[in-house]
DNA sequence: TTGACTCCCTAACGGACGTTAGATAGATTT
DNA sequence: AAATCTATCTAACGTCCGTTAGGGAGTCAA
């Protein structure tokens, strides 16, 4: 019997045994992989760097996680947990169904701004037509769209939101549009040496898209967009 | 003496000497590398595979092009090549320019759509931070964006355009916009199996894109959206 | 006919990679 | 005190990769 509980484990805290000694290398190399993944994508990336910028040797990497692509994936998961964490928030509130979805963009766009490394993850795992992650985001993204496209249905349904909008056509728009928005801004940053993502910039970008929002979206107009 | 135009030959047909007998190896090494590259990447695409594809063997594939980082490069500019013809097409038209912002707008939806590649490359390479085809990126996408931030800057200066508009910013949206679409949908294509991306989607996504231009650059409503 | 050139081949080198085997030092449990 | 477990190490295996060396068949010009 030796450790069948290798998965199902370090979940939700309240742990006392098992916990008590680790030091938490486990967790530095998830946050390493997390970074080098992000940067340099799977393949770029070598046991072998990840387990350097610990201060350890690649094979002990194996100790923690018993491949690379198991690695990877957990990578992946950990971040989708907290991007449930914050749909489901966003989902299950009680505020009207504009107000929700206008918070909706501002905390999207505050996960995106304060992880940069879940954009960079995300777009090379969304072209990624072979890789490991496929089968992670097959599993993982459905049940997120739904979410969404559930939430404009029902403001449909109550009248918030305009009928003759395609929910999932609509999610899509605004997938692309926050997402594209930001790896720009990092090859922008790369080829002209401009900063474009200064707080400044990202509060502009929130009102931007939350006024395209209200206009496309919204049966009555929310802010008056300057016109 | 031994081939010292290797790199400035073979543009800009009228060659008549060195054309004469080329089986067109090299251009099919270009079609076929560009398919990999776009598919898989950089790293996951190797000479073997190129060269399986083609017929040949690798070392092979080093006689038409001196590694594979400048097959590669070939590879890039060649896109950005057809990229800048269309580009200078729409700078130097003669109608109005919210017509040829429009045209634009459908021109860079159809070459999108028509070369899949592109895109696909594009995505990779807009992410790809210490990679290969960076020198690139710097050299050729510049140029494109000051034709298109000129037009704008011009468009106001001749009143087609309103002022309050950021030519930089608003390009950067459109550019977003566009390619995050369509990598999105192949996404979802791969993950729900919906072909989102028929003739009859493609001309809805022109038609909306266009909407937001005139909604949010033009002076005058140029076809009223429904509202 | 001869010599050069083009375009492909096979063989192989050196390096990087993921992974395995096995040892060791320290902590924990019995 | 002995046994077990944990977390690391070194050494090395097999594979794939980009690239080089060198050869050979066909084409073409002198």
């Amino acid at each position: 019997m030796r450790s069948p509980s290798k998965t199902s484990a370090s979940r939700s805290g309240a742990k006392v045994i098992e916990l008590r000694r680790t030091p938490d290398t486990r967790d530095r190399v998830l946050h390493v992989a997390q970074a080098l993944f992000a940067e340099r994508g799977y393949r770029g990336t070598s046991l072998r760097d990840i387990a350097r910028r610990i201060g350890i040797k690649a094979p002990s990497l194996l100790h923690h996680f018993p491949s690379k692509q198991q690695l990877y994936i957990a990578v992946l998961e950990k971040m989708f947990e907290s991007l449930e964490d914050a749909a489901n928030a966003v989902a299950w509130g009680r505020e009207s169904r504009q107000d929700r979805m206008r918070q909706a963009v501002r905390d999207a766009i505050d996960f995106i701004a304060s992880h940069p490394d879940f954009v960079r993850l995300m777009w090379k795992e969304m072209a990624d037509e072979s890789g490991v992650g496929r089968q992670v985001l097959k599993r993982r993204l459905p049940p997120l769209f739904s979410i969404a496209v559930n939430f404009i249905f029902h403001g449909q349904r109550e009248g918030e939101f305009r009928p003759e909008v395609d929910p999932l056509h609509f999610m899509w728009s605004l997938n692309s549009i926050t997402i594209g928005y930001f790896t720009t801004a990092a090859m922008i940053k790369r080829l002209w040496n401009m900063n474009l993502l200064g707080p400044a910039m990202i509060e502009r970008r929130k009102r931007e898209v939350i006024d395209t929002v209200e206009r496309t979206l919204f049966t009555t107009p929310g802010s008056m967009p300057p016109q």
